[in-house]
DNA sequence: CTGAAAGCGCTTACAG
DNA sequence: CTGAAAGCGCTTACAG
């Protein structure tokens, strides 16, 4: 029977189906070995008194754990909620289980959470957010990955980072300047570009996108001001008073990413500024309400649901000697933000 | 050393630091009852070899668990996902660990997720998203939870289900009644309802809300269509084209939850209706983007965040003989979406 | 303050 | 196919 406090064992079932723990075991695990109707009987007493497997003496004693981990910035951000939803579809239909932490982009936090999760002993480790560019800030999470590596640990990150392990490589650079090429194409010159902090990887490597398609259309990168902030809608609100402020001839706005686009619109919105007639935005990641802004923002698509499938996908896989690298496609997704510049602003 | 495959044991620290196992374990966990200085010397060699306790031993052996679990519908929908990340913030200052799961709003699947925590012997089990109005289908569940808490295990929900649990309650009835009056003040009368499934005790009691206000200004129940749809932006597109098919004089939209809202607006901002010139429209929940849509969605604000960290907070106390009810205050938020009636539409 | 030892609830060679 | 036994890596009375 159950006792009050614990619930029933594998004993209890074992004693109660009449056979040696070592069967109940077996049978309980679907470990083949064990002549049918033993096993069934078997089962048919767990069922009976209500047993459930201490997961925690399974995996100390079998050596491997079910569970697998997620680190995230924010899981309340959309960006990050959709990479959960996508990795835990997955995890589901693997049988796994998942622990889920928040870093709040603070790398002190995301080391504790990675040695929490190595505490765990989970079977791997999805990193998702930014990376550094700065290899240094990173040093210390790599070296915790290492250990939990060594110890046959599995990881696997999204985004650009110097961790040293499998990663899903989100084509910020790209998607960056077929966002610019867009707006230029608009007729667009008079460009400011809102940004998060540079030092993380993704923000730079969308910058790096801005910046080459700037070149190619022959516009000095002295022309177009990049206003950091937070990278985030408050950012973003910020960013777009400034826009007003300081570079009131502007015609369009790149925000690095969708947050600090909705910031922009909810400022320009609540100033009268017209999107677009007066001011083109663009965003980037097209998260869920993208499509649902009025207008619809103009951003580039990243399938993120399809990314956290991904790096689990990696993660689950054997170790390869080298780091594996799996580039994402993006696409650029054009909406009511964007449209050309209006005559009188060419005159300016 | 830590040997390859499983990294170092406290063994391997209590042997660095000249330590018996039991000293070393005490120094680890910080229990009171080791000299300072012995303590100190055990956590450096536990820092130098890089050892991170294993969890399932320290589970197994001690008892009790530092992990806690969430059952949401869908982690990507923002209306969990504020959730989970209030209930995050908590867990984390805690120092608990979160354990995620989906269950697609299947009761078969949450009924195997509840097992999975249970299994894992998770300290608490906090269950988000609506009960069913009718017992039977959660009788399952309630007899897994019941088990569960019988050995030691505590259990929350948000909403109100039949678990005989302790729960944390939002306004649904008194919200949703706001919110009719709310549009009822405005002068509309030829109202439609978008609704969920009524099985769902969140849409029953919305419903029910609704329903008051109507009774409450003189309107025959029946003088309002409900029209029932899956509880999700397409389940709103496709009740918004319903409207607009079968209910052409309409003059306001009661969405009974943001997502249906959402996808109202999406549909008659592409077919030219005008919100809130020819049709008010109306949301619930206030999730993070309602601000941000234009025109601006009206809805009730339910404290998402906070109604998770509610839950946990529920979760984590000592048991109570009676369920406790915890109820959560809401707020009427007035945006674009709604204006008075066309002075056209009163003739009709 | 410290240590030897039992025990947490399983899995898995190893023998039959 | 089945079972006795060792062992997974810890914690915690129990003795000193």
């Amino acid at each position: 029977m159950a006792t009050k406090e614990t619930g029933p064992r594998l004993i209890d079932v074992a004693r109660a189906a009449g056979v040696s723990i070592a069967t109940a075991s077996r049978a309980m695990a679907g470990t083949p070995g064990v002549r049918p109707a033993v096993a069934e009987l078997v089962r048919k007493h767990a069922d009976e008194l209500g047993y459930v497997a201490n997961v925690h003496a399974r995996t100390l004693a079998g050596g491997h754990s079910r569970t697998v981990g997620l680190v995230v910035h924010e899981i309340g951000d959309p960006y990050f909620s959709e990479i959960a939803s996508g990795l835990l579809r997955l995890a589901d239909s693997e049988g796994l289980s998942l622990q889920i932490c928040h870093t709040g982009r603070d790398p002190e936090s995301e080391l504790r959470h990675i040695r929490t999760l190595a505490a765990h002993r989970v079977a791997a480790i999805v990193v998702a957010g930014s990376g550094f560019v700065d290899p240094a800030v990173e040093a210390p999470a790599r070296r915790e990955l290492e250990r939990y590596a060594a110890s046959g640990g599995r990881v696997a990150v999204i985004g650009r980072h110097h961790l040293g392990t499998d990663a899903v490589l989100p084509p910020n650079e790209d998607g960056a300047r077929a966002v610019a090429e867009h707006v230029l194409s608009l007729g667009h010159r008079r460009l400011v570009v809102v940004s998060g902090a540079p030092v993380l990887t993704t923000v730079a490597d969308r910058l790096a996108g801005v910046r080459a398609a700037l070149a190619d259309a022959g516009i000095p990168e002295g022309d177009v001001p990049v206003l950091e902030g937070p990278f985030t809608r408050d950012g973003g609100r910020e960013a777009a008073r400034r826009v007003l402020d300081e570079h009131p001839e502007t015609t369009a706005v790149l925000a690095l990413n969708d947050d600090m686009a909705i910031g922009c619109l909810s400022v320009f919105r609540e100033l009268g500024v017209a999107v677009p007639g007066q001011i083109s935005v663009t965003g980037f990641d097209d998260v869920a309400v993208a499509v649902d802004l009025n207008p619809g923002l103009t951003t580039y698509h990243l399938p993120m649901a399809q990314m956290g499938e991904e790096a689990l996908t990696l993660a689950l896989k054997e170790p390869s000697v080298r780091p594996r690298r799996q580039l994402t496609r993006g696409e650029l997704v054009v909406r009511g933000s964007t449209a050309a510049v209006r005559a009188d602003a060419l005159l300016l």
